[in-house]
DNA sequence: GGTACGTGTGTAATCGATTAACTTCTGGCC
DNA sequence: GGCCAGAAGTTAATCGATTACACACGTACC
């Protein structure tokens, strides 16, 4: 920036001024500057100039698991929402281990994002303490924390589970599986709890962690349980429990039912295409990403909740298809 | 920093010693400091730090699409090995925008990365030369652009490719549809280059841009055109092109026979599996961040090379299965 | 002609760390 | 006792920007 104010042949606050569309440089002056900074292919030091002023015009992400499409729609989501705004987005991967969440978050922290939109990996609220401690805006995402004291966006899928589950139950399912997310995740408790409450006679639930492995597995343990009809809550263990169906050479709808939570294009493509509930991810990320805008202006966001809604296909024996 | 020092009583420059530690300061005083750090709750401010040691620790990646799970277990993979080695990952998603592949550049060269890891959206290497000019490190990943002048991480599928071919042609396929990525893409034209080459007359290649859409219209255009096999070359189009199968009532691989350039879990569940080109995306990840991390220690990585492999599975008609 | 005000720039302090150069202190040795 | 080596810690410059304040130079008005 020196070098371009002697080229310039004026102060490094000049050029400053310029750079930040102050009103009091001449049109001649900037006409200078701007020819010296062409010239040197000078670029501003972000680094510099946010030490400055406090601000980096960057939000922080900490997602659960980048190779869980959901997750990537929603980063995808955000980051697009956050360049409209002139922000720019770092995103963490705590790869749902709580450990590796609190590095990231405080990585983040360290290096200064204006703003953080966290989807907690537990239910454990001391990590979220600690940023608003700091004084850093949160807002937390899919998923929240006991006692959460700030914004959260987040898809509610009970409306649409109670129809699927009025459904399976109506078609002649007297033993359901559930396969749900950890039970201290807040969507890992809340997705099953439609099975557990008025079907606690009917449904039999086993929790996995969200990973396509462990829906492999609760998936053998509920088929071997007797089960007729399997309910995976997430799409990675809906994976998962389709492998497991395939391994053993059942026929779905015929043998076993399969619906699961959070579409996926390829669920469509499968032979029956399998019936699902869709999430609105984009406006998830969208949502967050406004509302952290507005905590970072000063303003106080309301908490979002969208919801699911249930697409009915033919896994489930759908008399529609 | 400076109420820390106060409260331990010594100067901010022991402070830091403690911090990076230097060998000087006695345990006492490291105690005292460390004391005064958790009971301020002192974090270190990531910005000044950089500012004055010109280093970040961080790794810029820039990757075509973030929606695509190849470039999602890339990113993965990066974040990985780079994390092993204390450097954290700042993703930029260029959502195949040369356009938008320039701001995100420039934007990570502006926060001062240590080093940039780019999957290319083009050919074109003034981008390339523009960052090369500034004296970053800089890695390629996946794509290569017109005279690379730094290390190129890929995958070579020609040898599966060809294998691949030689089998369509031996099941008696006289009309081959290729669904390719965009021209001015390295994987774009080379992955296509097996079939245009030795099998000129037999292969019709449509490029697509690798995304979910145009392997739709490609399949489509190529199916009108007669072919009794296709070969979309990679994921996003390949789930493009299995759509308008399925939309077209046709059968796999009776009426037309399916293979797609890597590999994705759910292509083993469809009925029949989908015989791909399985990329060793994990290797590749890891490999261009070492090769970036080596650029960065002053070391000169040759150029990696990996080879995708053919998963045979059933939608040519494979006899095996 | 002098006061007052406005306009365009320059000077220098500042953000929060790191680190070279210097000071102070301790103890050993002749 | 005097000198010196080495250890522990302090002072202050520095990274590259922003910005309050000071300054100089016109212009206008009484």
């Amino acid at each position: 920036m020196k070098d371009v104010a002697q080229h310039a042949g004026v102060s490094t606050a000049t050029v400053s001024r310029v750079l930040n569309g102050h009103a009091a440089p001449t049109p001649e002056t900037r006409e200078r500057v701007f020819a010296a900074i062409d010239e040197l292919g000078y670029r501003p030091n972000a680094l510099a100039r946010s030490l400055r002023t406090t601000s980096t015009q960057t939000l922080g992400l900490v997602i659960s698991d980048l190779l869980n499409p959901f997750f990537a729609e929603i980063a995808r989501a955000v980051e697009d929402e956050a360049r409209s705004h002139g922000y720019c987005v770092v995103i963490g991967n705590a790869d749902e281990s709580a450990e590796q969440e609190a590095t990231y978050v405080r990585t983040l922290l360290d290096r200064r994002v204006d703003g953080l939109l966290l989807c907690p990996a537990t239910d454990d609220p001391s990590l979220v303490r600690e940023v608003s401690a700091g004084g850093v805006p949160l807002v937390l995402l899919d998923r929240t924390v006991r006692g959460a004291t700030c914004p959260v966006v987040r898809a509610d899928g009970s409306e649409a589970l109670t129809a699927l589950a009025r459904r399976l139950v109506g078609a002649g399912h007297s033993r359901i599986g559930v396969i749900a997310g950890p039970p201290d995740t807040s969507t890992g408790r809340e997705r099953s709890a439609v099975f557990t409450g008025e079907l606690g006679g009917i449904a039999r639930v086993v929790h996995g962690d969200f990973r396509q492995e462990s829906g492999s597995q609760a998936a053998a343990k509920l088929i071997d349980d007797g089960v007729t009809a399997l309910v995976a809550m997430d799409n990675l263990m809906g994976l998962g429990a389709l492998s497991e169906i395939r391994a053993r050479g059942l026929r779905i709808p015929h043998d076993i039912a399969l619906a699961v939570f959070d579409d996926q294009p390829w669920f469509a493509l499968l032979d029956p295409p399998i019936t699902v509930i869709a999430q609105p991810t984009v406006e998830m990320g969208r949502a967050a990403a406004r509302s952290l805008l507005d905590l970072i202006n000063g303003r106080q966001p309301d908490d979002v909740r969208l919801s699911g809604k249930l697409v009915l296909r033919g896994s489930c024996g759908e008399a529609e298809l």
